[in-house]
DNA sequence: TACCAATCGGAGGAAATAGTCCATTTACTC
DNA sequence: GAGTAAATGGACTATTTCCTCCGATTGGTA
């Protein structure tokens, strides 16, 4: 394996002014990512980072590259906070918690709530993060159905369809109405409650899920590198 | 008032080739809003429509000026959904099959999911259908919650959010898991029923919630025409 | 038929974005 | 302090999309 940008050690062996400049870059997409989300003009990063593009294209030779090594740790931390909800005694309270927790992190930052809706093409380094995430996500789901405080009809693709209406909330509503988005967020927690409700309609199996992520990984620019001779035959709705 | 081009006996007055072309670019930007939303590229409804984009834009002078003669009878169907759901005597059957109805339609058509969730600027014709719809909306839930069937401390917003949400979610699923979109609604329309819910965090209000339709217009291609001198500064997040 | 105003269409300018290239500059090594 | 490989940055190409302009064409009429 050879050792890329993202590695731990992340930029060792660089030049000192190389090394300045990794760090401007990292910290002006940081910026730009949170504003705009992660699929804004890599030129803008540049110019903000005050280098050429063609530093920033050395550097992180794709958006991925650049997105992966932005958010190495956010992404940790959004799965500790799916952990530390874990550690919550209530099964209740940590798994609204950590919905709620978790949905003022996309409204905040329109960088980090992208991420939690897509899936990174072979991300390296961020995969570990994600897993443990998604993990995180379905212990708590399970814990508080096996309490009998989530109805059992729920699976572990519903938090993403979930974050998915939060963040189109959140952007949508970013300015006009702030806040919006707690209110879908209670109202969906409501639903969460066990009752007397009727069969819910089929849900995302895991494969549907990863699947939706994944292209709309694409849409934000985040499709994998090589595929050497793609047709990129782009039709009506990519289907 | 100038009679345009999206008066009631639209293109009446035109030459024989012309009143073809029209009816041409209407049907190719039907099919074309319809797979991509209506922030769809023009010229390539221009290219499906056989005419180039000279007469397109002769034609329907702004985007806006395109949508509304494309979508100006659905506009009047979809409020025509909200009246007949009222006609329903069951409250409850009325608005929750409202609500399923129109996300079905949102689900199906991109054009009509996106024209759900903004304002078209000095919409002239099709304020009327909107207008229809909007009270439309209101009377389904004001009815079902004067018979306690659907909880108090709802507002018509609150349709907005639901509308929003649904709307990312048919977007984002639609390849990998097309009826995802009505386990949401089927949740959200748990969360409506009334019951020992906790107090729910504000709604938007209704100015709130009409400038955020309006600001979605705008990322949509779909800002109003004139406004002379506009200093149009695009800062971050357009806040 | 013949005329002309209405209409056509596509060439092309302008703006935004992605990504490459290379002449110049600079940081490290000896 | 000089040499060299690394690093720089912005000019440049390509692409996409919007929108305008104008010479060529054609429908409707006399």
């Amino acid at each position: 394996m050879v050792a890329t940008e993202s590695t731990p050690i992340a930029g060792r062996g660089l030049r000192a002014d190389a090394l300045r400049n990794r760090q401007r870059i990292l910290e002006a997409a940081r910026r730009i990512f949170e504003e705009r989300g992660v699929d804004a003009p890599l030129d803008e990063v540049a110019e903000r980072a005050g280098v050429g593009a063609g530093t920033l294209y050395r550097r992180f030779p794709s958006r991925v590259a650049l997105v992966e090594a932005v958010f190495e740790q956010e992404l940790a931390e959004m799965a500790g906070i799916g952990e530390e909800a874990l550690r919550c005694e209530d099964p209740w309270v940590g798994f609204s918690t950590y919905l709620e927790r978790i949905c003022a992190v996309m409204a905040a930052d329109r960088g980090l709530g992208d991420l939690l809706l897509l899936k990174l093409p072979a991300s390296g380094e961020s995969a570990g993060a994600c897993e443990r995430h998604s993990r995180a996500q379905a212990d708590l789901l399970v814990r508080a159905q096996k309490a009998g405080v989530v109805r059992d009809d729920l699976v572990p693709e519903d938090i993403f369809l979930f974050l998915v209406a939060n963040g189109a909330i959140a952007r949508l509503t970013h300015c006009a109405a702030p806040h919006a988005w707690r209110r879908l967020v209670a109202l969906l927690l409501d639903s969460c409650r066990p009752g007397r409700n009727g069969p819910l309609p089929a849900a995302p199996t895991p494969l549907q899920a990863a699947r939706a992520q994944q292209e709309h990984a694409e849409t934000k620019g985040l499709r994998a590198v090589s595929c050497e001779g793609s047709g990129d035959q782009r039709d009506g709705r990519g289907c």
